[in-house]
RNA sequence: GGGCCACUAGCUCAGGUGGUUAGAGCGCAGUCCUGAUAAGACUGAGGUCCCUGGUUCGAGUCCAGGGUGGCCCA
């Protein structure tokens, strides 16, 4: 420390927050603060987190500052808790939103033309794409004060992230984790292409006609045991036929047909027409919908649940064309519901999402009778056409088979080709899975020890997701992502999968072994490297499937570095040579990640479905999640391009302040929930919060450097020499004791808070603490500084008014990292850290912490309001002083009147309080303390309530006053049991909190003296005023000259002549008409007209 | 269709474990206070705690069903 005395930099009159802001960010340039800070970190334990990357071809929006806010806070927090944070920043680069963005402003529309446009262009624009807005984003980190490292992030579309991702796959491969399936897609049979939810989502068509056909299936009579059985049960003879009947708006898929499903719980029928008795005919469907299909010719035979049809087999219409007859039977489906059609699904794996679940689930082959352009294949009706078109053939053809039972029109939402208008079709593919379903009870496990916050998140919507986890389909038939590692025999179809470069190398032949070096792994580079056949020794090519772009992202922990790395850890320089040293060394798992909600399906999954499979143990690779919810706009609308809705961050922060924006985003809603966003509320943090602590900041540095305060003066102020809360123990004034017993008390809860991942409840604290320091402990010590001897008292209060000050620089410094620091900086006087962010955090000193002083402060605040509201009700002004107030509280609260007597007395212009007992001209009533009553009397508790209504209060409350039990009616009731209310109090102005036993009574009778006191105090009131309309500092001296006073005021202006000056800093009092080059204004005061003027007194 | 979340004053949000008459900030109307304040205090207007049932002596709070909105998935 510096010996002598610094001054405080003085406040600017008007506050420019954004300007002070790019102050701020220069300063942390200028001196490399965050290098600083790193420095001053090294050898301490790490923090470690995981960004999820975001990809920066668009322009980043609030909800991207929202993240990245959220990001910031803990880290900035963790890092003064003395940990190293790890705040490598990445970029997400593949996947097909890059891909459509490319193919937009190439005017291509399918992949053919993609093709034909030529892949290694196509990915050549990919790629200059992803970085496009990587300015606004760096722009957008840097000035919200995020410190994420983005001049080191780790790119997904670099070859050493490639590989390392090929290396988790070989990994996963050689576990027997990866397979080859169908998976149903959406697919345009014009463009040949897949097409993702996004571009799906743009397509629905309300109002679609569409065949609805209802069908029969026919079960088989003879084949087996148990179809014979059934008929047998049901007693039908030779000729009665019994069908399944089916409902479909897709007639073409039944080309396809490959089983049927029923929902097991639900009820069925067996119904037969008494019309149609000669055909002998009975049908099946399920109860609920017999009415809304059939006539009431249909009547019930037989009655059955769903499940007793599991395992019979049917005669499917196109039966002679099914790969696996012997398996087209009745199969059991939760997807298959009673709300439309008949409660029986045909189901074709081919052809739709639940009915290739269903055929994975029971290995029923995924037969396609339909190419990728839509067209029937031969031996169908309506072969040759696009299936929308053979549809009516098939019709046709059922109902000439007599199959048909009947038809109609079905108008529904259907998706179309947002590019062509093609009606969509579900159609298989061959895709490559990950097995994640092997691990389903380690993904299980390992949501279980993760923290969520919202904690709700856990089991609701991703213990949801996982409980119904499926494999993961990971390959996309696209081209710009990471190339999945499997190569194919072009001659006996087997299969090798290459986890390196390395191990590539050593499978090509010599002459190709050149062309690896610098090999871009993207298509179509790697799609050229062919390497020999283990088995048959014939050429292998790399199947042309790339990476689900979130596969990419989940293998950032792995695949982020490029090994050998040297990284820091607590005990020196770390080198990670490859990703299984990784996944035991201490950058694994991440303390700490947090996004939106939206990828609870998205990235907080691959993140752990790959750390669990890839993990010898099996490991989540993240411990503590803080999910986000969006950020609606202010009519709680999505905030889009297309809506024109988008508040774009720069806007707000140019006018308000990145700080204003953080503090708003953290403590405007909870973690979690969707919020509605509009600049106004940004405008109200600024105001509310930091407003008020700028006001008292202000307020600090303009009497501090007045008195020449240096907070080093005060030798034994500071414990163990380091500023902060713990001043010491024994301050005389009561005042300074509360400031101090909160402040410690808050840096306990904010530190809780921080600890739970929770900066809402952090800030809305640290706002609750503001408020109070600035509204009642700097109005309640105003005096202290004012006054002009420089005592003890005074120095107290300085000392203790900056204790709270500068704790709250470093409270709010992880939240609103500039104006903590700004006002650090000044605060500090250059006599600390060179920056709030390398200041280690507070800790709380319990031993400062006075409950009953806080209670006893609430309870002086409460008294004020009560006084306050009384005496605006009597139309008794606060400046003119009474004489006594009267308070009656709850027995618990008295013993704490002494000691804020002083407070009120001074708050409520009363020249004394006294604590009221119960006397003679309150009315009061009673009512039954129900907390303690309830538990004790249950359903008895009306007839006591009545009992006690029906007493007479007043006998009641001296029996309560004297602590003795009571009988009314039949119940014995104690003292604690009653709660005792005051209503008024005749002939003071009186008010009483509606819940609490609080009331307070002022005596309103006004004595002469007070009625002088008064007069003076509105005429130091009216020169106070002049004061400041003629410019004056608050320091000068002043001559006051008053001329046309009524004897009463004069008078009172000579009964509180010390009073007077010292409150106007006045030298002389002169009454005459004030010279005409003083600043004079005539008033009115009781009615009487005076003149009043002021002037610079010389000395 | 399924899952998750939200629904409390005009707006934004608080309201452990059930307890009589549900709060704050902003906004509005009025009054007051001010030698830090872009402020503050008090009063007033403003509530079907989304709805319906149930449990309970007692439900904003617990349970069931439904509604609206949002997100995710079909």
């Amino acid at each position: 420390m510096t010996s002598g005395k610094n001054t405080f930099s003085s406040v600017p009159e008007k506050m420019n927050f954004p300007a002070m802001e790019l102050e701020i960010l220069a300063k942390w340039d200028r001196e490399d603060i965050l290098a600083k800070l790193n420095k001053a970190r090294t050898g301490s334990p790490l923090f470690v987190f995981y960004e999820g990357p975001p990809t920066a071809n668009g322009m980043p929006g609030i909800h991207h500052v929202l993240s990245r806010a959220y990001k910031d806070v803990m880290l900035r927090y963790k890092a003064m808790q003395g940990y190293l944070p790890i705040r490598r920043g990445g970029w997400d680069t593949h996947g097909l939103p890059v891909e459509l963005e490319v193919e937009k402003e190439l005017n291509l529309s399918s992949k053919n033309q993609i093709e034909a446009f030529g892949i290694e262009e196509f990915n050549k624009r990919c790629k200059e794409s992803v970085f496009r807005y990587i300015q606004d984003w760096k722009t957008m980190t840097k000035r919200t004060g995020v410190w994420l490292d983005m001049e080191d992030a780790y790119i997904t579309y670099e070859n050493s992230y490639i590989e390392n991702s090929w290396g988790i796959f070989k990994s996963l491969w050689d576990s027997n984790l990866i397979y080859e399936g169908f998976r149903v897609t959406p697919h345009c049979p014009r463009c040949d292409t897949s097409l993702s939810s996004h571009e799906l989502s743009l397509g629905y068509k309300e109002n679609t006609p569409d065949p609805s056909i209802f069908v029969r299936f026919p079960i088989l009579r003879t084949e087996s045991d148990k179809n014979t059985s059934f008929y047998d049960l049901l007693g039908l003879d030779e000729d009665t036929e019994i069908s399944f009947l089916v409902w479909t708006t897709t007639p073409w898929t039944l080309s396809a047909n490959a089983a049927l499903a029923i929902s097991a719980e639900e009820e069925y029928v067996v119904v037969s027409s008494s019309e149609n008795d000669l055909k002998k005919e009975k049908l099946i469907l399920a109860t609920k919908l017999k009415d809304s299909v059939l006539s009431e010719d249909w009547v019930v035979n037989n009655n059955f649940y769903g499940r007793d049809f599991v395992g019979l087999r049917y005669e499917a219409p196109y039966k002679e064309k099914a790969t696996a007859p012997e398996l087209q039977m009745v199969y059991a489906a939760d997807f298959v519901t009673t709300l439309e059609g008949t409660g029986i699904v045909h189901s074709a794996p081919a052809y739709g999402s639940d009915d290739s679940d269903l055929g994975a689930k029971y290995q029923l082959p995924t037969q396609h009778t339909v190419n990728q352009y839509g067209i029937l294949d031969e031996g169908f009706p309506g072969s040759g056409m696009f299936v929308k078109n053979a549809d009516r053939q098939i019709i046709n053809d059922l109902d000439h088979r007599k199959l048909l039972f009947k038809q109609a029109i079905y108008y529904h939402t259907y998706p179309f080709c947002w590019r062509c208008d093609t009606p969509l079709l579900y159609y298989a593919k061959s895709s490559w899975y990950i097995r994640t379903t092997a691990y389903k009870k380690e993904l299980l496990q390992g949501n279980e020890s993760i923290n969520w916050h919202p904690a709700h998140i856990k089991e609701g919507r991703f213990g949801e997701w996982l409980r119904n986890n499926v494999d993961w389909a990971v390959s996309r038939e696209r081209y710009w992502g990471t190339p999945l590692p499997i190569w194919r025999c072009t001659e006996c179809n087997h299969l090798e999968c290459i986890g390196s470069l390395k191990k590539l190398e050593s499978r090509v032949t010599a002459d190709v072994k050149s062309q690896l070096v610098n090999l871009d792994l993207h298509r179509p580079y790697i799609d050229s490297i062919q390497i020999h056949c283990s088995k048959c020794n014939s050429m292998m090519s790399r199947i042309l499937e790339v990476a689900d772009a979130w596969y990419d992202s989940g293998a950032m922990p792995f695949s982020q570095w490029k090994y050998p790395v040297k990284l820091p850890t607590p005990d020196g320089t770390l080198t990670l040579n490859n990703i299984s040293d990784l996944v035991s060394s201490p950058y694994y798992p991440a303390d700490f990640i947090t996004e939106a909600i939206d990828q609870t399906r998205g990235w907080f999954y691959s993140l752990l479905a790959e750390s669990v499979l890839f993990d010898p143990f099996h490991r989540p690779s993240y411990q503590n999640v803080i999910v986000l919810g969006l950020i609606l706009d202010e009519n709680g609308e999505k905030m889009s391009k297309s809506k024109g809705n988008v508040v774009t961050p720069e806007t707000v922060i140019e006018e308000y302040g990145a700080d204003a924006l953080r503090w708003y985003l953290y403590t405007a809603a909870p973690t979690g929930v969707a919020r509605r966003f509009s600049t106004n509320l940004v405008k109200e943090s600024l105001r509310r919060f930091f407003l008020t602590l700028w006001n008292t900041y202000s307020f600090f540095i303009t009497y501090a450097s007045i008195d020449g305060f240096s907070p080093s003066d005060n030798s034994r102020f500071w414990e163990n020499g380091t500023p902060g809360p713990n001043v010491i123990s024994d301050l005389p004034n009561e005042l300074d004791r509360w400031v101090i017993s909160e402040l410690n008390f808050l840096v306990a809860e904010v530190t809780n808070a921080l600890e739970s991942y929770n900066p809402t409840d952090a800030g809305r604290k640290i706002e609750d603490f503001v408020d109070l320091l600035s509204n009642w402990y700097v109005r309640r010590s105003r005096r202290r500084f004012w006054k002009s001897e420089n005592d003890s008292d005074k120095n107290l209060a300085y000392s203790s008014l900056y204790s709270c000050l500068l704790t709250l620089t470093k409270l709010i410094a992880p939240m609103s990292p500039f104006i903590a620091d700004y006002m650090y900086s000044n605060l500090s006087q250059g006599k600390f850290k060179q920056s709030v962010h390398v200041e280690t955090w507070p800790t709380s000193n319990p031993l400062l912490i006075d409950n009953d002083l806080s209670s006893a402060t609430r309870l002086a605040m409460r008294i004020a309001s009560l006084g306050r509201a009384a005496r605006a009700q009597n139309g008794l002004k606060v400046r003119q002083p009474l004489s006594r107030i009267l308070v009656q509280t709850r027995p618990e609260e008295e013993p704490f009147l002494p000691l804020i007597e002083k407070q009120v007395i001074e708050e409520l212009n009363v020249k004394s309080m006294e604590s009221s007992s119960l006397g003679d001209l309150a009315t009061f009533s009673i009512r039954p303390n129900l907390p303690v009553l309830g538990p004790k009397y249950g359903k008895q508790l009306n007839e006591v309530k009545e009992a006690i209504a029906s007493f007479d209060p007043q006998e009641l409350a001296s029996a309560i006053n004297n602590a003795k039990e009571i009988t009314i009616g039949e119940f014995q009731l104690k003292p604690d049991e009653l709660i005792l209310d005051i209503q008024e109090r005749d002939g003071y102005a009186t008010a009483s909190e509606d819940s609490g036993g609080l009331v307070v009574a002022i005596d309103t009778l006004l004595t002469d003296d007070l009625k002088s006191e008064g007069l003076t105090r509105e005429l130091v009131h009216r020169v106070q005023n002049l004061r400041r309309e003629a410019g004056l500092d608050i320091a000068d001296r002043i001559i006051t000259y008053v001329s046309g006073a009524t004897e009463e005021i004069s008078g009172s202006l000579s009964k509180f002549h010390n009073y007077f000056c010292a409150e106007t800093l006045t030298k002389e009092m002169v009454f005459a008409d004030p010279p005409n080059d003083t600043y004079h204004v005539e008033q009115t005061i009781e009615n009487t007209k005076i003149e009043l003027g002021i002037s610079k007194s010389g000395t």
